[in-house]
DNA sequence: TTGGATTATCGTAGCGCTACGAAATTGTCA
DNA sequence: TGACAATTTCGTAGCGCTACGATAATCCAA
């Protein structure tokens, strides 16, 4: 071994630290961390005169630091298939404006509906040592499964209940709200209905409200039908849809829709054709956005319970930080249920 | 001082480390770090070693420690009014999806038009030395610029075009947007227009395009109308505001709204109270969501190409980090225009 | 008073990694 | 073959903070 010179010099990444901040208040900089952490355990002298130091030096933590010491990060990460997707963008919108006020901070991967992509994106999540991961549906590749099984972080699923989660779930059956929503049309006395789906081999939930839908025609004996086009939702796929609709399956007297969205294509495109929602064709949708009630005719449709979804998810993550590292946190699936909201497209 | 057992057992964090992975490659752990960070300097032989390693161990590295011991990390905070709204959702996604490929990750933040909220925010950010800041508009509370004005991280401001950016920015003018489709809607004959503008009182943005609509009209010696309603834009607050300016501006020729989600919701009313669109009212919106062009009629509307602002700030971002530490980036702002984009509504 | 319990503050090792500089290895040419 | 340059690999300090345990200060009951 030979001697070595110690004339490292390297460049610090910030202009002001904790340490900085304990000169100037005269105290250890453990008494700031403490401060800064559980401010009701120290003295209130000792703490205006750290709150003082962190004005004067207009301190920011750095959390990265933070992070490595204490084993653990306050970030969360979410990943969802699309945030441009108004379900999954009101869900994370809500979830994250919930998590800031305990100070958590939200990292938001799309997954684009593949698995692969959702797999990347939760290794890089688990580089940052998450204090959660929140991530959509049941459905996962393999290797992400074990990546997160072999970790101890928290992984809420959601927008999807049944067996088996990770750890903890949060949803509902889309199967069983495809079966209820095909019982409602056949209620109403339709008998020739045509589902609409989009992107059904990606969109693992819409596909199970299709299969959902089929199981609860063919109990009344009628032959389900499926329409389906491997385009994201969207109004225009709307539009086309119909058209093929009354091309392919003329004796069609509802159609399903996997998406509002979807739906509300339909409505354009029958505007522009003249053809009278509900009194030649009902419509229904999925997910009671925001237009659906106003639209003309209102869609019938499925409430998906958005806002609990959310409000559990957070819950959970809470739940889970408050008890952290005492006990392993208990796996759990909640069932946030859905409700058809009937309107006056059907 | 007294002596003290070292008796320190703290928890490990993460079950296999790089030193791991570097045992096992019967390698040094500095060659293991480089071959992630920069693989061609690490022959091959070698290479093929540590990768196996890494492999079999299954290692995801933990950027908490890396971006600590380099002095920056590898996340893209960007603060967006609101993910709810669609053209802050389709541009976070581009981004997102573009930054992913750089191995860098994204941090999203709703202020909810809040610039209080948006404080505490870009605070928390900061708090991760994130590789680059994007904030949504130009304006910013003072603490908010003071914050990133005394650091060196980019800051890019997106959606809005103007003068003294913090550093960078991106976007295009809203008064000369409202301004255009003002001449535009004049150009066809209306001369009773009324602005219909949700929230303006905190969508700066907004309230900028009515400013521009104002003023074209008075260059024209006609007076301008304004409506205006707290609540967020929606298609309920469009049904609403129908009525309100059929009543309050009976002779109003042409509305003008702030969102194309308003012009959706005064399409729905209108088919209610069956007025013809453009037959009785004209009508125009902003930001060519994906329903405009499909809707009946088509809505006549300003395309704020968000494609090419994603674009700009993923390249800007891109810039900043290739001469990372190099030389300070310079400031500059790219305006990218934006459409007039004429439907039948009009 | 004073000993013992309680509370407030402090000192420092170490979280996992990368930057830095040095050492070892390989390559080149006189 | 030796001198020197270029390339590859290595050793380790330290990034800023928190957890842990110790110490100092304070409070009570006897």
């Amino acid at each position: 071994m030979a001697e070595r010179k110690p004339t490292r010099r390297r460049r610090k990444m910030q202009s002001v630290t904790m340490t900085d901040v304990a000169r100037l208040a005269a105290v250890s900089p453990s008494t700031v961390s403490l401060y800064l952490r559980k401010p009701s355990e120290v003295s209130p002298a000792i703490s205006e005169r750290v709150r003082t130091a962190i004005d004067q030096l207009n301190y920011v933590p750095n959390f990265v630091a933070g992070g490595l010491a204490s084993a653990g990060s306050r970030v969360v990460s979410i990943v969802v298939p699309s945030v441009r997707n108004a379900f999954f963008s009101s869900t994370v919108s809500q979830i994250e404006a919930a998590l800031a006020q305990d100070g958590l901070l939200t990292l938001v991967g799309n997954n684009e509906y593949s698995l692969e992509v959702e797999e990347s994106l939760v290794r890089a999540a688990l580089s940052w040592t998450p204090a959660a991961i929140v991530l959509t549906g049941l459905k996962h590749s393999h290797a992400t499964i074990r990546m997160l099984r072999d970790r101890t972080v928290p992984v809420i699923e959601m927008w999807q209940a049944g067996p088996e989660p990770i750890m903890s779930a949060v949803g509902f059956s889309h199967h069983k709200a495809g079966l209820e929503m095909a019982n409602h049309v056949l209620s109403k006395g339709y008998r020739r209905p045509v589902f609409v789906g989009a992107r059904l081999d990606r969109d693992v939930r819409a596909a199970q409200r299709a299969s959902g839908h089929a199981a609860a025609l063919e109990a009344q004996g009628i032959r389900p039908t499926l329409v389906e086009d491997p385009r994201a939702a969207s109004t225009t796929l709307g539009c086309d849809m119909l058209a093929r609709v009354l091309g392919e399956h003329p004796e069609c007297d509802v159609i399903v829709c996997s998406s509002d969205v979807v739906a509300l294509g339909i409505v354009f495109e029958a505007g522009r054709r003249n053809i009278s929602i509900p009194g030649r064709i009902g419509l229904t949708g999925f997910g009671n956005l925001e237009f659906s009630a106003t639209c003309n005719p209102g869609i019938t449709t499925v409430e998906p319970n958005s806002d609990r979804i959310a409000g559990e998810v957070v819950a959970l993550i809470r739940e889970n930080l408050a008890q952290k590292g005492t006990s392993p946190v208990r796996s759990k699936v909640i069932d946030t249920g859905f409700q058809i909201i009937a309107r006056d497209s059907l």
